[in-house]
DNA sequence: TACGCTCTCAAACGGTCGTTTGAAACGGAC
DNA sequence: GTCCGTTTCAAACGACCGTTTGAGAGCGTA
């Protein structure tokens, strides 16, 4: 049963995945920047050195954080996706609930702190940070955007992106700026330490959003 | 004419407001921790210890950067959300562009990079530097949730401070991560740079979802 | 026993950070 | 001119940063 247990990672606690354990909480805590080496070596419980072993450098390890839980991520969405009925009454509802819930649900199961993390992550100035971050996300928002489109014929190309930025806006600042929610409703919201409330919320807001009129027709290359 | 146009800051070029000046930009384009006391110094003509004269420390300086520049965008908030009618057919519109337009429009006149930082300040890690932003903003929620509460009597107060909490997160991603929206609709969305077409996308978008039927009845403490 | 490979360790490297200091420059009041 | 409060300046402080080094522990294989 141990050696069941024991899937695909942590072999006993190895000192690379206790890196990476560690270097998420405290990117989620202090922020990338100001997590030092010597702090994330130190809750690991390992050397300085270590990192530079497993990592080749600190900007390495930022990758690797990210890339850890951004992949599975993004192919349980299109996993998600690809179970959407588009033809629904509900589609819109089903595409939004597919896109947002994995990321929700990461919040509060295994990796409590890449929500927290990762809804802050798109505003960190890093410049190989974001073009990482932008090839991770490329073909998700490529597809989410044509089931979006099939969704909602009446909205341009333009309107849809702006659209869909918004959807991500509203998610990031729910996952990542959770404390302003609970501190502005003096606790009464759980803000992202409830996800079921929150992808509730959510999802009707953001249909209401996706199905408004169309500011401009739905051919969009004109103006 | 020369002594009509200097009207309240800037006398010649004063030591602290280029710092201010200096800090804002260069915090908008590397973040706050890697934007070093020497860049800003630098940037501003000014010497290192200048900054602690005027300030005390970097803590310091940027409390000063934040608030120069929210207190008069909340004012001008609340001025105009006391224009609206909130008695028309368009009250939601109107008071979601009394909260949206000063922060949209700072973006591109005279405080171009701010718009950017205050767009990521809420995503930032430092404990001091978010009691001062959220004491900053108090009463600007106050105000709005209540004129919302007014205007969509079929929300509780809990389902309107998540709808509150999305438009802000809409509008935080909006002017902290254009440059999502720049590259993958290659170009065609301006993003922040355009905030007129930014304003219009934002309020059709957010009205809808704020009039999205009600998840809940609008009695809220019951459970 | 000896080898080769993976991994860990303590120690140090040069560099940059925020901060402090004490003296020099400024500018109006007398 | 002399004084005094305000502001600027070059230089240095100790602390911490990411990174590198070279030695050594652990261990399966021959």
């Amino acid at each position: 049963m141990a050696a069941e247990t024991e899937t695909q990672t942590e072999h006993v606690a190895g000192t690379r995945e206790s890196l990476l354990d560690a270097a998420e909480s405290l990117f989620s805590e202090h922020g990338i920047q100001a997590s030092s080496l010597r702090m994330i070596t130190q809750r690991a419980g390992a050397n300085l050195a270590a990192v530079h072993y497993h990592f080749g450098s600190k900007e390495g390890l930022v990758r690797a954080v990210f890339s850890r839980r951004l992949k599975p991520l993004n192919e349980e969405r299109l996993r998600l996706l690809d179970a959407c009925d588009l033809d629904a009454e509900d589609g819109v509802e089903q595409v939004l609930r597919a896109f947002l819930e994995p990321l929700l649900r990461m919040s509060r199961e295994r990796a409590r702190d890449f929500g927290r993390l990762m809804g802050r992550a798109f505003t960190e100035p890093s410049e190989e940070l974001r073009t990482m971050l932008m090839e991770e996300f490329s073909e998700t928002v490529r597809r989410f955007m044509a089931a979006f489109a099939r969704l909602l014929p009446h909205l341009g190309e333009r309107e849809l992106m702006w659209r869909y930025h918004f959807v991500a806006g509203a998610m990031a600042h729910t996952v990542g700026c959770s404390y302003l929610l609970e501190k502005y409703s003096g606790g009464a919201c759980g803000g992202a330490s409830n996800p079921d409330e929150a992808l509730g919320h959510l999802v009707t807001f953001l249909a209401a959003g996706m199905r408004a009129p169309a500011r401009t027709g739905p051919v969009s290359p004109g103006e």
